[in-house]
DNA sequence: CGAGGATTTGAAGACCCTCAAATTATGTGG
DNA sequence: CCACATAATTTGAGGGTCTTCAAATCCTCG
């Protein structure tokens, strides 16, 4: 199947964004709302698969998910991969590189993806006019910095089974917080991603998944990952869990 | 050696800043200089080994760096350390807790450390104020995610002796940049810091940073690490560098 | 001079990797 | 709807990297 990208203007009026609804989310001022409203261009829908971002690239847009799963990743010359995060929805891609310049990872669409659209040239007007969402942008930031705190903790210094279940924990939580499932908890990823993720080979992946699902924690399916007991894989990390505070997006 | 802390009221005044003058540093306007200025409550003066963060702290300041090293880390229950990133003249430490509430890691001293102190409090008179200050802690928000993603890289896909490489090149270039060496361009680290940066067990720390002398990359001295050839370190890992333009710092 | 921390070395074993191949799912074209 | 090609998962075997345990040496500092 041919990847495809398609832009629409404006589908979703901001007012109507159904990631507000939400208690995930904190709640908008009217101007802020509207102002963000102002700051959003259009729609993007990429299929699975499809490259969001490139490593090098310029940007002139940054985008929110609105829907879908993404993840975020560098690469040595050789080929070997690193995930670095997973993006969904509510959550700001490409700030990295609007911010500094030049994009110094990729982004990739795990799932169908469709994206609010935002023009870089303007988030200096963010900034003059609505400090409440500057601050905002400041906190997104210091979140995923959270977020790969944790990570490099995981990757440096838990074992093989513990880097899975954290893992797995990790994004099981997210995606609770964010209603993402419809009774089925799955994950849709595969062994190769979470390889890429923890650092591992796909051989020991897949055993270090048996493990996991020998003591009925998770459960392997077709296109993905059922987590079973997710309290079960954050006690196996060690792993306190995110903060459960309502947090802002833009 | 009793670890003593000292708090001095203003001693340097922001507009007389060593830090200023490094052409590392972007330029302040006079009106951007005054308010920091106005912002710095004192000085903090911290010897080698003390604690200036402490996980779980819901700190009432936030700090930059003025003079000396330090490092970021997390911990497991079993004590498995994670240094996530190393703190040097210029960095704003505490940012995390300041905008999201409870500081997640913990940051500890390497050398002689002192810092401008902040009022987490007065951090919202920043965003109203001064829009450009605001985007600048927006800047260095990111860049700290950006470094840890390719720390993430290294820890995840790395060898051991190419991460090494890649630590002390960076450590190198990042202290280059701020004129931390005089002459002798030693990193002030031990053994156990790197091991516990890169995730490895001292015992092999040990056997790789042999290997990196043996290259000529490096020498070990008393109290840390000669780095000989930054850019044969940078080209062993296949890494690209860190941005060189000018940054910002409050 | 003695104590404690840091570095160094050796040896055995665990964990994880690579190689190889079988099996199962998925998607496409006829 | 079936056949084929491709991708994803699974399993086994052997080897290498890195860990742990143990102990010696060196250094710093009181």
């Amino acid at each position: 199947m041919v990847k495809t990208t398609t832009i629409h203007r404006e589908k979703t009026p901001c007012q109507l964004c159904p990631l507000r609804r939400l208690p995930h989310f904190r709640e908008f001022s009217r101007e802020e709302l509207s102002f963000v409203a102002d700051f959003k261009k259009g729609e993007l829908v990429v299929d699975p698969g499809a490259t969001i971002f490139l490593e090098g690239a310029h940007s002139a847009h940054l985008f929110t998910i609105l829907s879908g799963w993404g993840f975020r990743y560098k690469t040595l010359e050789d080929g070997r991969r690193q995930i670095l995060n997973y993006v969904m929805p509510g959550d700001l891609v490409g700030l990295q590189g609007s911010i500094m310049g030049e994009m110094q990872h990729s982004t990739e669409a795990l799932s169908p993806v469709s994206l609010c659209v935002f023009e870089r040239t303007e988030l200096m007007a963010l900034y003059n006019k609505h400090p409440s969402l500057a601050f905002d942008l400041t906190w997104i930031a210091a979140r995923e910095e959270r977020i790969l705190d944790e990570h490099l903790l995981s990757i440096g210094r838990r074992s093989a089974l513990e880097r899975a279940a954290y893992l797995l924990a990790y994004l099981h939580q997210r995606a609770k917080a964010l209603h993402l499932f419809d009774g089925s908890n799955v994950i849709p990823i595969t062994q190769q991603h979470i390889a890429d993720t923890l650092g591992l080979s796909i051989v020991h992946t897949n055993k270090t998944l048996k493990k996991l699902s020998e003591r009925g924690l998770i459960r392997w399916q077709e296109r993905g990952c059922d987590v079973l007991n997710s309290k079960g894989l954050a006690a196996l990390a060690e792993w306190d869990g995110l903060d459960g505070g309502r947090r802002p997006f833009i």
